[in-house]
DNA sequence: AAGCTCCACAACCGCCTGTAC
DNA sequence: TGTACAGGCGGTTGTGGAGCT
C-alpha cells in the first residue's frame, strides 16, 4: 500500500535537539497539552518531523521523568520483567515509573546484557548459557479478566516434543475448561479456558515467556492457580510435586504464604497477573 | 598530544495497529 | 469494505565522550 511520509523530510532538522528546539516544544506542550504530534511542528514553529518531537518528548522532556543511574532494584526488576515479556519494553517501562522504553531497551543492551552474561546466563532465554539440556521450556499464554482481575482463561505450556504426549486430563466446572496434559513428570500443560472471558476480553491475550527461577526458594509459590479450590505451586507445575520445592501444602486458598514473594511484583503471587496494570502507561 | 577503539545513549527508521471517513 | 492517517513500538544507527595505546 505504500504510506506517505509523516512530514516534509526536506524541510525538517535531523539529530541532536538544541535547546531552543526543546524550550519551544516544552513550551508549546504546557500551554496546549500532548497530542495531534503531526501538527505541533507547525504550530509550535518546530522545523521537526512530528514523530521526532514525540519522542524527544516522551524520552527526554517528560517532566515526570526519573532521570540518573539505574538502582539494583530496578535492575533486578527489569531483568524479572524481561524473563517474563521479552522485549516489550513499553510494557516494561510501564511497571517502572519516570523510565521510557527507550531507556530501558538502551539500558538492557548496555549493561544488564552484559551483566546476565557475567553470571552465566543468556540474556536472551535467562537460562544458563551452558546448560542448554533438561530443561523444560516454558511458555504461557494468559488471558486475564478485567472486570474482576481473576484469571479465567490461563495457559500455561511446559513445552516438550509432541511424541512425550502420555496422558491427558479435562476437567468441565462452571463452564471453566481445565487441560492438563502429562509429557512426562517433568512436563505438564495446563489450560485454562472461559468462553465466556474470551468473549468480555478477546483482546487480552499477551504470549508471555515465563521461565523457572534459577533458585527458588522452599516457600515460594509461583503461579498458583486457582483449580476448584485447590492451587498448583509452580514446583508442582513443573512435574516436581512432593519435592522439598513443593509448596502447595503451605498455602492457603489465596495463594499466599507465609514466605511468598517470588514474582509478586507482577501480582503472580495470588496467581493473578494483572495485565491491565502492565499495560497502563 | 594524537589517533584509535569502545561505550552509552539519543534519535531515527520502518513496520504495525487502531480509527476515522 | 477499503483507504489514509496518526500514534506507538521495537530494532538499528549515529554521535559524542571516555579510555587506552
Amino acid at each position: 500500500m505504500g504510506r506517505s511520509p509523516c512530514c516534509e523530510k526536506a524541510h525538517t532538522n535531523k539529530g541532536a535537539w538544541t535547546k531552543e528546539e526543546d524550550d519551544r516544544l516544552i513550551t508549546y506542550i504546557r500551554a496546549h497539552g500532548e497530542g495531534c504530534w503531526r501538527s505541533l511542528p507547525k504550530a509550535a514553529g518546530l522545523l521537526r518531523c512530528g514523530k521526532s518531537c514525540r519522542l524527544r518528548w516522551i524520552n527526554y522532556l517528560r517532566p515526570d521523568l526519573k532521570r540518573g543511574n539505574f538502582t539494583e532494584d530496578e535492575d533486578e526488576l527489569i531483568i524479572k520483567l524481561h524473563s517474563l515479556l521479552g522485549n516489550k519494553w513499553s510494557l516494561i517501562a510501564g511497571r517502572l515509573p519516570g523510565r521510557t522504553d527507550n531507556e530501558i531497551k538502551n539500558y538492557w543492551n548496555t549493561h544488564i546484557r552484559r551483566k546476565l552474561l557475567n553470571r552465566g546466563i543468556d540474556p536472551a532465554t535467562h537460562r544458563p548459557v551452558t546448560d542448554n539440556t533438561n530443561i523444560p521450556t516454558t511458555t504461557a499464554t494468559t488471558t486475564v479478566s478485567a472486570a474482576n482481575s481473576s484469571p479465567e482463561t490461563t495457559t500455561i505450556s511446559f513445552s516438550t516434543p509432541p511424541h512425550n504426549l502420555i496422558k491427558s486430563e479435562e476437567l468441565i466446572e462452571n463452564d471453566i475448561k481445565i487441560s492438563i496434559h502429562h509429557n512426562s513428570l517433568d512436563h505438564r500443560k495446563i489450560k485454562i479456558h472461559s468462553p465466556e472471558n474470551q468473549e468480555r476480553c478477546p483482546d487480552l491475550n499477551l504470549e508471555l515467556q515465563i521461565g523457572p527461577p534459577l533458585h527458588h526458594h522452599k516457600n515460594d509459590s509461583v503461579s498458583s492457580y486457582m483449580t476448584g479450590g485447590s492451587t498448583i505451586c509452580f514446583a508442582c507445575s513443573l512435574g516436581v510435586q512432593n519435592s522439598k520445592e513443593c509448596s502447595c501444602t503451605s498455602i492457603g486458598l489465596n495463594g499466599t504464604s507465609g514466605n511468598s514473594t517470588a514474582y509478586d511484583f507482577l501480582g503472580l503471587k495470588n496467581g493473578v497477573l494483572d495485565y491491565r496494570s502492565l499495560e497502563m502507561k
